[in-house]
DNA sequence: CTTGGGTGTGACAGGATTGTTACAGACCGC
DNA sequence: GCGGTCTGTAACAATCCTGTCACACCCAAG
């Protein structure tokens, strides 16, 4: 997902020992516009973090020679100014390895196996996290609407509502781009993600749960017969 | 012209030896509104895209004599400038069957046995990405009507004012050639489309419904007795 | 003034688009 | 596993859009 200003292409270090996990996690973040840098090992792994300073790193959890949790504790320990973030990968599924991994230095795991879009999505959600330390652009708000994307809020007049994941993401589009028109396409492309297989109706039935939800609001989300839908700020 | 709207009519291409797949995949495509092409085989599918530049095309995995690998590579390698997108079909299931193919240049992939509907879909997702999500010049203004294509609105005046699609592409392409006549052909071509199979009076039916909206404004849009419209600016 | 082709106007039926509801499956926490 | 929630899809209804037609009107040429 790309938000409102495209940012600069983000430098991503993958490392897995398993040539078809490293593979297709690569080629999915390349297709969401990053450079990836692939590591087969932990020494190269770390030689790369250090060297290349990206803004990311997924590291399998276990692997042959360094494992992906001593890499993290040992970038975590030397670049202390600017921490990289590692999102880390690991075939259990069991808790403990998830809080030890979480308690070692890692921003988030996946479990595997993992869908290819999932992993994009944490790296997304982890940059964007790091990239704003405090109050950026992750309070949107437009008439009595308001988004806190940090705190995965959304209150209307003050009052904080509900909503689903993909509401929550479908509204904070619309709003970062009011007035803009969207068409189906592009909302698909933008909520649902870059390789969502989904009717264009879907968005339709979104598009109607949230006005729902918005109550009295319902009428900033406008529907552009033949084209799609925008969000607009009220007459007032 | 592409409108930020309803593109042409694509073009896929479409290339499997086993003549039942074909048909299959031809059919739901051209029910979905593609434009189809049939190869039968890798040589013929290399050919027609090369001389028919198609909007996508979908590439059996197995062919006999150019296999839809080679013909993916080759593809990819030739037409560097507008890489032609690629959606693979193949009957191994294989994981790693599927990362090679992605490697290779395809954009995505279907096993065997497919549902029609999914190849549809995936089409769809990949055209979705290709799209090109920032046009350009998208601000038109001609005396006291401005044309926002990116909002998808018309103000007269500054005030913003309600258009169909169609009244909004035939407004848009009069004052992106404001001045010069315009024949009823011309701008059936333009705001219908090329194969458009509409009588010519149906041009004048929606420029008078275009000045009824335009108010104050709708002298600008001038009747050439014999030859078409034109919209000029005005005399002040 | 008359005529004939070209254009404006209003009505309308069919089609396309969107709103709405219902529902089955996926997913999640327990 | 088991309930409950979330989601994508389908089906239907309501609404809007649109191409066409018939007819009125206008203009220019005779």
């Amino acid at each position: 997902m790309s938000l409102p200003t495209k940012p600069a292409r983000k430098r991503i270090l993958v490392a897995d020992d398993e040539p078809d996990v490293l593979s297709l996690v690569s080629l999915n973040l390349q297709r969401a516009g990053f450079e990836v840098l692939k590591a087969s090992d932990g020494e190269q792994a770390l030689r790369l973090a250090r060297e290349e300073e990206p803004a990311l790193v997924v590291l399998d959890l276990m692997m042959p020679g360094l494992s992906g949790l001593e890499v993290a504790k040992l970038l975590k320990r030397e670049v202390q100014t600017s921490r990289i973030p590692v999102l880390m990968l690991t075939a259990k599924s069991e808790e403990v390895d998830r809080i030890v991994g979480l308690e070692l230095g890692a921003d988030d795991y996946v479990t595997k196996p993992f869908s290819p879009r999932e992993i994009v999505l944490r790296v997304q959600s982890i940059l964007r996290r790091m990239e704003t330390p405090s109050g950026g652009d992750d309070e949107l708000k437009v008439g009595c609407i308001q988004v806190d994307r940090v705190r995965h809020e959304v209150r209307i007049e003050g009052k904080p509502l509900e909503f689903t994941a993909t509401e929550f993401k479908l509204l904070s589009v619309l709003m970062e781009r009011c007035g803009r028109l969207q068409s189906r396409e592009v909302l698909l492309n933008d909520v649902w993600g870059y390789e969502s297989v989904i009717d264009t109706r879907t968005v339709d039935t979104h598009i109607r749960r949230l006005r729902e939800k918005l109550g009295p609001a319902a009428d900033m989300v406008e529907t552009v017969r033949g084209f799609g839908y925008r969000m607009v700020a009220p007459v007032s």
